[in-house]
DNA sequence: CATGAATGAGTATTCATTCAT
DNA sequence: GATGAATGAATACTCATTCAT
């Protein structure tokens, strides 16, 4: 009970701090201040400041893929399909918006295997997804005159931007923002 | 002439570390062997490594601030100021990609000053994007039943994510880049 | 009967593990690792890391003084006296060779109260040695050209140094090494 | 000048608080202040506290692989050559008695690499050792009843064992160390 | 202009030991 | 008797920056 608490404040304190301060200005006698505990504390649940980093790409990662995963089982149509996958990336991008800040910002301070471990798994994610815009040219329903790398880069780079102007709490909700951003992909998406 | 060469040759050296690793994985060391130069040469031309991260960022907000009036001076068409102002963006960031990949990962390893500098002229650059937009919805080109936040923000989040996946040198040419994100940008904007 | 093994388990374990990696270089853990038990077994049984090294010299200084005190006691003459005691060094030496390894490279880890007292027993034994050394001068069977000091350290040395270079199991048996070993150190000591 | 003259202080400096107080309990701290210089400054000079204590094991290894050879090289009798040797080895672990101390006693606190080198170059220099030993049995002159290993190690325990007995300035010159400890191998040695 | 030796404040990490359970 | 989570003090090492030459 109290070791999970300690664990966890560990996670969400560091998350915080990497966000707000960035990986490297952030020091572990920072975190452990910050969450209350002593250094001995923290290497007692983690192997290094790098498994604090990782633990975040690695619980973005496992979330979304599971999700995607999900929702491409259903066997809906491709644009049906496409706007459930879009709608829950957003969503799910807002809800960890600062793991989200991390995400993008640091992967060059993790060690060279685990970056190459998020490259491979960022690129699986890639492909499901990619596999999606496929059938739908297949279909007949998504435009077919832009390379299928520029079609998936224009959404990408959708969840990706996110911490770097939305608010949550603001006057858009997850719900609103994950609607409107996926409305606007679509329209640019489908066939003429 | 000698002066300039080296000059240049620390600020080309320190971007390409600076992308390829990170600010805060590059010392001072390594980018002075790679320019061939000492460390007093470097302290001779800039007062600080801060210095070298910010000219970069001064470098590409001075570029697209210079570019986006230019276009506006023109008094086109809100949507074929769009239209140019977009493809001006990407072809420019195509250009800087490591300049780029830079700038959206290392923002808060600026001093503080700079941080708030950065901030400031991005915001400037925002509203005046932004105006375009208002000036396409006041005009009946462009949907309003999107807040306009998300509407430039669904278009700046393209350059911001280009260095994660365009390889210049690869099938895809700046030109085409620019036209074909524009073009799904503008088929979203458009009013129904 | 399970309390005996435990201790001796850990005894056991932290002799081969300081012979092989040095005091300095193992810690508990590793030692409560590859023994199978716990931190808190071993602090059960022990009150610091230093016990279990101390253990070893007291080990060793206790065994060599006994048989040293029982060799003289026998009151032969002075080089059968001599041979016995230098036979029987060298072959106590090679049954703990490990703990001889440890012996000789660690005293200095020690806590300074246990240094001095080992200090203070080697010097008792080194006493008792250069006592027999001086009957067999006065006996006329030891050379007398030679300082009583050098003619201990030259037989000290090799006991020290059967560690580095003696392998149990090897083609040279331990009688035969403390034979030969004697041997060599008795021809360089008889009086001319 | 003043250059040569930190390094040298920082040599010194480390040998003498190695031999000391071992390897393990000098910390990089106490180096420096004893120097009087700070941290920075060793780091400039030596890339890790390894290297300081490399340093000590190279230069021996050095100057008695080069006095070695220098006096094989001069062909003379295997039983002058062997005394020759012996002498020198004696003295020069005498002039360079706190840096045998450390010899011996810190092997395994090198770095694995560094390790296998030490061990390399002790086997090279005990096999130029062995080589004269052969040729004093080859012309009869030293004795075949005991193993050529154990006739090395006969030897190579008394400059191993000089730290821990011998006091520079006390009673007895290194030159009649050296002879004293040379005539008790020779005598031993010889053939029957 | 340019050097590179030296600084010193900062960093992540280790580990023997304790103690509530 | 035994556990292992937690401590806290110590450690080696890094690096942007300065300055005498």
């Amino acid at each position: 009970m109290k070791t999970l608490n300690i664990k966890e404040e560990l996670a969400r304190t560091s998350v915080e701090l990497f966000a707000r301060q960035g990986y490297a200005k952030t020091s572990v006698q920072q975190i452990v201040d910050a969450a209350g505990v002593t250094k001995g504390a923290l290497y007692h649940y983690f192997n290094s400041k790098d498994d604090l980093l990782f633990d975040i790409y690695d619980r973005i990662l496992t979330l979304q893929h599971r999700n995607l995963t999900e929702i491409i089982g259903r066997n809906l149509p491709a644009v049906e399909t496409m706007r459930l996958a879009c709608e829950d990336v957003i969503m799910t991008s807002i809800d960890c918006i600062r793991e989200g800040a991390v995400f993008f910002r640091s992967q060059h301070m993790l060690s060279e295997d685990r970056q190459e471990e998020v490259k491979r798994r960022r690129r699986e994610y890639n492909d499901a997804f990619t596999a999606v815009l496929v059938r739908g040219q297949s279909d007949g329903v998504f435009r077919t005159d832009i390379p299928i790398q520029v079609l998936a880069a224009n959404f990408f780079s959708d969840p990706h931007y996110l911490s770097y102007w939305y608010s949550p709490g603001g006057t858009i909700s997850r719900e609103q923002a994950a609607a409107q951003l996926t409305a606007l992909y679509l329209a640019g998406l489908q066939a003429s």
